[in-house]
DNA sequence: GGTGTCCATTGACGACCGTCAATATGCCAC
DNA sequence: GTGGCATATTGACGGTCGTCAATGGACACC
């Protein structure tokens, strides 16, 4: 029986699995850079033609790392608020006396 | 040009990748939990072969995720100290106010 | 040395994934 | 509705990856 990647039912593989291709990597620091988005722009800083774009954006719209918001003819896409947080959980899960509240993360950002 | 995963040279690509399989993630938290595990002792945790341990082992190794100590007959492996931190410095980077030091998510520990 | 145990390596197979060209769909302006 | 632009979908190709059976190598004990 060969093997189950992304076909894993670990949310937690999912997530990092939609994280570990070189080109959604770069959509996402695009995204945490811009805050928003249109895909007509990621193109170009990813370097891989459209069709390949919208590809890796459904898988990452899938994975619940962005959404999307169609206004017009244009679709703008962000980064969901909770992916840090995601990952952030599953770091802390690999300190075993990690016992920090979820929220952590995002609070200590309003605190910087 | 098909594509390039593990191949790519982003260190945070070689790190997402590494652990975005469900048996790798199984060798890592089974290593939060007990901090040191004996290679032997994989197989049963992650219902695969021996020489398929192995190959986890060797691709965790090289993305500087574990530690091996060879300890006469057995070789014992712990998650590297860094792993937690390296996890940690992605996700805060996709919070775009997120500075706040790499040390936190330790420090945090101590505290907690 | 011989034997048994633990682990790594090799080679092969099959499935999955990233990419693109071509096509389809949806939205707007005229 | 016709044309044009932005995005999604389809189909196909090639490479990569996870898995295993078989083998090899290292270490300990007799």
């Amino acid at each position: 029986m060969p093997r189950a990647r992304t076909t894993s039912l670990d949310p937690e593989v999912r997530l990092l699995a939609a994280l570990a291709d070189p080109t959604r990597l770069a959509i996402v620091r695009q995204l945490a850079t811009d805050v928003e988005t249109c895909a007509c722009d990621f193109t170009s800083c990813c370097d891989v033609g459209q069709p390949t774009v919208s590809h890796h954006l459904r898988v990452l719209r899938e994975a619940g790392i962005v959404t999307s918001e169609r206004r017009g003819q244009w679709i703008f896409y962000r980064l969901a608020a909770e992916t840090a947080e995601r990952l952030g959980a599953v770091a802390r899960s690999f300190v075993p006396g990690g016992l920090v509240t979820v929220g952590d993360l995002v609070s200590r950002r309003v605190r910087a």
